[in-house]
DNA sequence: CCTACCGATCGGTAGG
DNA sequence: CCTACCGATCGGTAGG
């Protein structure tokens, strides 16, 4: 009786396993068209016996959006300490909003579309929390226009609604069996989006 | 029993106010979080006169989701004889989406998202029409960085990899309530977009 | 488009 | 974490 059970889980725990299984079988069929009883045939439990690991599916939902929006958050503080001008900011924090894609796409993409499902109070928690990462961009593009490095002639709101849009949109094409790695793509699309496509009139003429 | 029925329901037959009702619900729920006696609910039938029709529940995501596809495809068709210019394409490619957006958002969200619960054959259609739309982007950038007015410095990809991926968030923002026309909107998206917000150093040192 | 219904499935719980 | 179960709801159909 040695070496079973808890090792051959990896060490994970009940609700470890309900987690990861549930934030698979979300991403892929949606909450709404996942059972519970789906995540217990996952697991390897009867479908009562989730509940001796967690409250409710809405509170599994939460937990998983709440843990995503704060790998967000968490990045940003580490960009945040990397520079004081607002390009480098806004490369960092693409390409670390990348990285967090790349740790899991199928978990973001419940981030991002699931928090519709939410009840009233969490998705207002949820929202607030995505409001603050948002705001980062708002801001470093505010600072950049004022310090003369970003164009002021643009409509900052359109600026950011399609930086983040971009950003949002990337779990819909990111590949872990890319051969790209998560940097590598970071970097060429802060690249992309940083300096748009349209080459400007050469005031010198060459 | 004059002018009740048929006018009090704008014209609207049975297959039309389904297929309306149908598309805000799985806007507002989802598909697989929206049932057919909700629908029923908000057309004013019985569960099982929906039957009379449409065939499933499927039958109807489909429909709403081609529809909401093939109105991308034909703006781009009207795009497509605007110009030869690359960037002028691009341009009036971007404009394009935001008006097809800003007619429907909700139906929007369903195109891009809920093709997940097509059946097999249903879904490949559908991906090989959204396919086609994103190849006139791709062969635009392309047309473009030949003729020497798109950056070919840049990652190909990811320049539309970016632009899809803020075109395909609009429906998450644009406000039909908003003081801003799509018309506006989309300018101004464009605008930003094809420029990026860096402001490159200038050869001339002004 | 209604009546009446099919078998299957839903999230969750009491008691152990 | 299992046994046994609750009331509610699911997509869809036969026959009119």
């Amino acid at each position: 009786m040695w070496n079973t059970g808890a090792a051959a889980e990896q060490a994970s725990d009940g609700y470890t396993t309900i987690f990861r299984e549930a934030t698979r079988l979300f991403g892929e069929r949606g909450y709404t068209g996942t059972s519970m009883r789906d995540i217990a045939k996952a697991v390897g439990m009867l479908p009562g016996s989730l509940y001796a690991h967690i409250a409710s599916k809405e509170s599994l939902l939460f937990a998983i959006i709440e843990g995503g929006v704060d790998r967000f958050n968490h990045a940003l503080d580490d960009v945040r300490a990397t520079s004081d001008d607002p390009r480098v900011l806004l490369r960092e924090a693409i390409k670390a909003h990348v990285r967090v894609v790349a740790e899991n796409p199928g978990r973001t993409l419940i981030v991002f579309h699931q928090w519709r499902y939410l009840g009233d109070e969490n998705r207002a928690r949820l929202l607030d929390k995505r409001a603050r990462y948002e705001h980062f961009f708002t801001e470093t593009l505010r600072a950049g226009v004022s310090a003369g490095v970003f164009d002021a002639g643009l409509d900052a709101r359109m600026v950011v609604f399609g930086l983040l849009g971009a950003l949002n949109w990337t779990p819909e094409w990111f590949s872990p069996d890319g051969p790209a790695t998560a940097g590598e793509i970071g970097e060429k699309l802060a690249d992309a989006l940083l300096n748009g496509p349209l080459i400007r009139a050469d005031p010198t003429g060459g």
